[in-house]
DNA sequence: CGTTGACCTGTGAGTTGCTCACAGGTTTTA
DNA sequence: TAAAACCTGTGAGCAACTCACAGGTCAACG
């Protein structure tokens, strides 16, 4: 009966633990991770993670590799990688190969991606701060049946655009 | 039979006609306001679009004051309004009501975003630009079992975090 | 020993803003 | 007249979760 819990009991609400690291359940490598225990479950359905089971109840058990894992896919996805190039790495380190050189390439990509929005952000905070200044020598009012709002409307649409999302056909 | 077509036959690719604005189709409109015809039908179907119907075929037709809504919801859309915050723009308009006070105010709360988004892209963009120059001192395989990656896993996960979206449970 | 409440299980649906696919009707073109 | 190109509505797919649901399991209390 008490054979295979290893881990605690009670609820940990300490962050890293780094002990009680064999046989986590959901709940608790959620908490280990700092993440809501349905991504636990999202992540293992998409094959991120690989959780034994508890042959008694067919609960799923997760372990320190999961943890090292799950913590690392969180990482990931802050810099932007998306969940099948992240499953990409984690199958790749399974093999034993080393995942660092793809890594790296979609590192930069990343990089390069990131410094896009920030200047195409940084154009629109422009173009909207000079609209709301400009906008302030326009009335209010006006809902004349032409116009819906000047601001939005007088608005020109030139940059910011994604070029490869603006139509579809061209002939 | 040739009673109802007002807008020449063919397909005109000038992006703004500004004259056979009577009676567009679902394409005309489209091409007119650069988008993908699905966009239309989803419009359409979202509210932001109400054209009437040729009682002939029952095909939409999308009028000079559609293309204007359709217009401002694409430039609004490039602003990162909603489509309800769009929805409820235009319904305003619609009831002679001037829509430019709550405009402003989402415009303002949106800018905010976007100078907190850009803020947010910028320290990920210099932490990325350090653990890259960081990377040239690590050795790229190590495939010890323990390590999948160096270079994201000695990325520390401090900012760029949605604060809202870190867990769910506290106790 | 039973009941309560908190956990576990899998699966299916909702989110946002489109985009695409489908099946069938209409219109234009050759 | 037949084929091609349009139109119609509806339903599904995308990304990365998040939530809801129905039922099984478990620890603790009385």
């Amino acid at each position: 009966m008490a054979t295979h819990s290893f881990g605690r009991t009670g609820t940990q609400s300490l962050a890293q633990p780094s002990e009680w690291v064999l046989a986590m359940k959901v709940k608790d490598i959620a908490n280990a991770a700092a993440v809501n225990p349905d991504t636990v479950r999202f992540y293992t359905r998409e094959g991120l993670l690989n959780p034994s089971r508890n042959p008694d109840n067919n609960y799923q058990q997760f372990d320190a590799d999961d943890l090292r894992r799950l913590r690392f896919a969180r990482k990931a996805r802050q810099l932007g990688f998306s969940l099948p190039e992240i499953r990409a790495i984690l199958d790749q380190a399974e093999d034993h190969h080393s995942p660092c050189p793809m890594v790296r390439e979609v590192f930069e990509q990343r990089l390069a991606e990131v410094e896009r929005e920030i200047s195409e952000l940084q154009a629109l905070r422009k173009r909207m701060t000079s609209a709301l200044t400009a906008w302030q020598d326009m009335p209010d009012g006006t809902p004349d049946g032409h116009t819906i709002c000047r601001l939005i409307e007088h608005w020109d649409d030139a940059p910011t655009v994604n070029p490869s999302t603006v139509n579809g056909n061209e002939e």
